[in-house]
RNA sequence: GCCGAUGUAGCUCAGCCGGUAGAGCAACUGAUUCGUAAUCAGUAGGUCAGCGGUUCAAAUCCGCUCAUCGGCUCCA
């Protein structure tokens, strides 16, 4: 039998035979700690802990305590939902079931509909699959094999998996638990036993592989944690989430509405909304002037001939409106480009003017399809925070740094961390490959010199050039697309926009497309949800409000009111005849982050007592002028 | 747009096997004048999403439409 050396995490190395299991091999060494691997890392790469070892390799046991080691328990929790599913329903033929960053899910094919009853059900059968402690068995196939053994059992979508195979694929491997077969790459947890906690969340539609042209498919979501206490906390962070809906809180708070009788996707701000997004959008013109923007607008409707000129009409007339007036065909302008663009032409231009940067709080519509608008962040009319950069070819670099440095800056006010992907040439594009190349590469190059990391998104970009995207996270970890840096060369051509260089010839300049905070709404959605409803003193619409004790501080309370609207106080009154502890509670509920206690030993000494939202502390009595100079303190910096 | 679920008072929800609607909170009115998260009492509030069908009778059963929610595809 031939030897191999086995290299151990601590550095240590071991003689073993060819072909002993990981488990065998480190069963001695690890001792019980082995029974709660879930897998097992053998020179870099995830096996079963049951996998024969061949040759010298480093080993190290995976456990659920690891992001991979779960992402194995809950992909095995897949398979046996699987089979919980074949077992109870007949005729239902499986596809795919990954495990996915807070679950898993599993895509069937099955002529009726699975309902939330059928979930408890499959729950059942689950838990005695679990029981029954099957183990995980690995087999491997010839891929012809294998698409004859699933081409039997009738799971064609598992043919075509096997079909679709790079060619120099020859085996494949299939695992079984109990009576159970799938495809699969693998690794599983041990045995079925091992499983303590999951839970199956919901029923969902979703196309086979992700194309909508193919057949949808449902799709059951599930999640598993290595203990009970983790799933319990999971599905309570999900009871958090649901109360930071900026859809509810938009309600409590009285900052929105979505109504029906206005029609869906459309947003009416009340008083509060209207001024937290008021707050935002000075702070985006102040913020924009230090950065040698000019301010702009442009009409909300352009004749459609303008629209075919700048390619929208072909390339996203299926999301513009339309309109007529005088028989003239208009399009409402789902972007902002144009009107820049007849800025930037009305004059000749010469090299020293460039950059130029148009900025628009620019209201746009777009026709969203209906089963994606969701609140605030996906609406039919929203307003972005858009610009438009008129360079020469030799200014890309540095424009597009000091955007990324906005964006940056700008996600550090409000609070976020974030993550950058570059996005490339799509199918059905306008301009040529050299153009494309060239703004790709001038993006990528200008993340490097920000020494920004990213990923790549092959064929994501807009159909005018390839972009930068930011995705920020919120406080609870989910991301939003907000800001994007798009690199255009098709624009400028069919406008034939020129500057004159400094050889006195017309050249072409080239254009960015740009927002910093995305479309406002958006924006304020994710506040919302961010802060929870709790904004910080600056972004709060109310910062204070002002609560009597009794009716007869009412005078005092009048006037501390217009001392601090005076000094540019965000200020509530609340004069009802209630007792303070109801003041308290409201203004708690309303998440204003001073509420001024007026009571009879304010008004003797004039002074206000500032109670605290976070954490209810009771400020004492001071003076107006110095509360409104702890509010200051507070928004110093961003207002 | 696609798949599924849901739609009852401002909000959260109850309303069984069909017999013309109910609670809590909010609102309003009155009393109370109160010191850091809910004072008491009373009043009002609903074309049961809309339209159509079945039935002696529909919130309840059926169909269509609209909207919302969870996903898929798309996206700021």
């Amino acid at each position: 039998m031939e030897k191999i050396t086995i290299t151990l995490p601590d550095g240590s190395t071991e003689v073993h035979q060819a072909g002993e299991s990981v488990r065998e091999i480190l069963s001695s060494r690890c001792g019980d700690a082995i029974a709660s691997a879930v897998a097992a890392r053998v020179n870099g790469q995830m096996v079963d802990l049951s996998r024969p070892v061949l040759e010298d390799s480093s080993v190290e046991l995976v456990y659920i305590s690891s992001t991979e080691g779960l992402g194995v328990l809950r992909h095995s929790i897949s398979h046996i939902m699987a089979q919980a599913v074949q077992d109870i329903f007949k005729g239902v033929k499986v596809t795919i079931g990954p495990s996915i960053e807070e679950g898993f899910y599993y895509d069937f094919e099955y002529a009726n509909t699975f309902t939330p009853e059928d979930l408890e059900k499959i729950e059942a059968r689950m838990r005695e699959i679990v029981s029954a402690d099957h183990p995980f068995v690995r087999l491997e196939m010839s891929r012809k094999e294998a698409a004859a053994f699933f081409e039997k059992k009738g799971e064609s979508y598992k043919v075509e998996l096997i079909n679709d195979l790079p060619d120099d694929v020859t085996d494949v491997s299939l695992y079984t638990q109990g009576d159970f077969v799938d495809l699969c790459r693998g690794p599983h947890i041990p045995s079925t036993g091992m499983i303590t906690a999951f839970k199956l969340l919901n029923v969902a539609g979703a196309y086979w592989r992700g194309n909508e042209k193919n057949r949808m498919l449902q799709r059951i979501y599930g999640t598993g944690f290595a203990t009970q206490e983790e799933l319990a906390s999971y599905l309570t962070l999900m009871e958090e989430a649901k109360k930071r809906d900026h859809r509810r809180l938009g309600r409590e708070l009285d900052l929105f509405q979505l109504n029906d009788e206005v029609g869906p996707g459309l947003i009416i701000f009340h008083p509060k909304g209207t001024l937290l997004r008021t707050i935002i959008e000075d702070w985006e013109r102040k913020e924009h002037l230090k950065r040698g923007y000019d301010i702009v607008m442009g009409p909300q409707i352009l004749k459609v001939d303008l629209w075919k000129k700048s390619g929208h009409f072909e390339h996203y007339r299926e999301n513009m409106y339309f309109t007529e007036v005088d028989d003239q065909a208009y399009g409402i302008k789902p972007m902002n480009c144009l009107s820049h663009m007849l800025i930037y032409k009305s004059k000749i231009r010469s090299y020293r003017d460039l950059p130029l940067r148009y900025f628009e709080l620019g209201t746009v519509h777009r026709h969203e399809k209906t089963g994606v608008l969701h609140g605030l962040m996906r609406a039919r009319q929203f307003t972005q925070d858009d610009a438009h950069i008129l360079c020469r070819p030799d200014q890309l670099n540095t424009e597009i740094r000091a955007i990324a440095d906005f964006v940056d800056y700008a996600m550090g006010v409000f609070g976020f961390s974030y993550e950058v992907e570059l996005s490339t040439r799509p199918n059905g594009s306008i301009g040529s490959d050299a153009d494309w190349d060239l703004a790709t590469e001038a993006l990528k190059l200008a993340l490097e010199d920000n020494a920004m990391t990213y990923d790549i998104n092959e064929g994501d970009g807009a159909f005018y050039g390839p972009k930068i995207d930011f995705k920020l996270k919120d406080a609870l970890g989910r991301k939003w697309q907000c800001a994007t840096i798009q690199c255009d060369f098709a624009l400028p051509e069919r406008f034939d926009l020129s500057y004159i260089g400094a050889d006195g010839e017309k050249h072409r300049p080239v254009m960015l497309h740009r927002v910093i905070l995305g479309a406002i709404e958006r924006f304020m959605g994710v506040l919302i949800e961010h802060y929870a409803g709790a904004f910080p003193v600056w972004l709060s619409p109310v910062q204070t409000s002002i609560l009597t004790v009794t009716d007869s501080q009412i005078p005092h309370g009048e006037k501390v009111y217009s001392r601090l609207l005076e000094a540019g106080v965000r200020c509530e009154r609340d004069f009802r005849n209630e007792k303070l502890g109801y003041k308290i509670r409201e203004g708690q509920m309303q998440k204003v982050p001073y509420m001024l206690v007026v009571g009879d030993r304010e008004v003797e000494s004039g002074t206000v007592s500032p109670r605290e939202r976070d954490g209810g502390k009771n400020l004492g009595s001071m003076s107006i002028d110095d509360f409104i100079a702890v509010v200051r303190e507070k928004c110093d910096g961003f207002e």
